[in-house]
DNA sequence: ATGCTAATATACCGGTAGGTATAATAGGAG
DNA sequence: CTCCTATTATACCTACCGGTATATTAGCAT
């Protein structure tokens, strides 16, 4: 592992445990036995290392997604297909993902917020778009795939979140996909009823 | 409005819009037209100010929550009540409870987190509270109350923020009656299949 | 008027924040 | 061997952080 990734790593472990403001250059580069202008070398400023961060990460998170997010005519399984792409990349990135929530979550004014807020939206619209694709076939949608997609995505966020917190912080996320068929399942009679 | 209530909404606006740790002390106190010394007369450090903040709000809350969620046979009817009630009270205090999922979002070791922690938890005995009122007549949960509450907040959580995003900051945050039916009809269709 | 207390301001503390000027080091290309 | 560039460290900058010692003000009871 370079000192590039060695400063990520140590900045995603303690943005995650401490939070974006509440966590000093000096503390993380500290924690990666490195210096300060060595990561002012690599990302020229805390809000570049950020990006640099939260881009890389959501790069992945697209890509697992992208992979799964291919509406081919079953709505339902399509649904699975991404929940159980959403689980596999939270489960092996809980702490990237949950540092993104983190700052979605915070004040709009807040510099956290202003980086992750394009990839979330960009995010949403992605899901947006699987609704969409749908909506020809659904067709009882009235213009409300927005409202199902955020829906869909909070229900994904909110069990996350619920396993997480149950899961020892040292020990993997585990969902099986009956589980996950029974979260898409519960979302869908919420649709249909 | 005395000193203390102006540092108090002063603090709130801060910190609703830039988060905790992205606010400092002086910001604060320059804002209500006062000086540091009187902050710390009443509070005593900048997590007092945070532990009277959070605590004075959530006993609104719960009071909020405390007269709606009362068991009296009719689950369903219970959730609505509870919801009802929620939702007047975010609606009312759209930025104190914002902050608090903020802050509860954060990580486990930051200052801010550990402050609401013990509120929200509370909170959530109070939501499990009524699923297990409610578990020898519906007899069916095998023990999921806590995921069941855990399921029912986030929901309200979920939909408070999608309103909340669609909301101009200046404006009223508005469900009506029929809208928090269809929310706990959602939810309901979701325990039962 | 006098003394007491609650409430507020001025001016300061040590520490650390984000950020940088400068120099040393190291590895490859010629 | 020598130069060049990429990389890293030492030492420092200013600004602001949370917090406080001290003085002052205002109101009130005597």
């Amino acid at each position: 592992m370079d000192n590039r990734e060695k400063i990520l790593t140590s900045a995603l472990d303690l943005f995650y445990a401490r939070g974006y403001d509440a966590v000093g250059i000096q503390q993380i580069v500290d924690a990666a036995g490195l210096t300060k202008p060595t990561m002012y070398y690599y990302f020229g400023s805390k809000r570049g290392l950020l990006d640099a961060l939260l881009g890389e990460q959501y790069e992945k998170l697209e890509r697992c997604i992208d992979q799964a997010a291919v509406y081919n005519g079953d709505f339902p399984e399509t649904l699975f297909l991404v929940a159980k792409a959403f689980f596999h990349f939270v489960s092996e990135n809980r702490k990237v993902y949950s540092f993104m929530l983190a700052l979605f979550y915070t004040g709009q004014e807040n510099e956290g917020h202003k980086a992750v807020e394009p990839l979330i939206s960009r995010y949403y619209r992605k899901i947006t778009g699987l609704f969409e694709a749908a909506a020809s076939k659904l067709g009882n949608m009235n213009g409300r795939q927005k409202q199902f997609a955020l829906g869909f995505q909070g229900l994904l966020d909110m069990t996350f979140l619920r396993v997480r917190s149950q899961t020892p912080e040292h020990e993997a996320i585990v969902l099986d996909e009956m589980q996950i068929r029974g979260i898409v399942k519960q979302f869908m009679y919420g649709i249909y009823s």
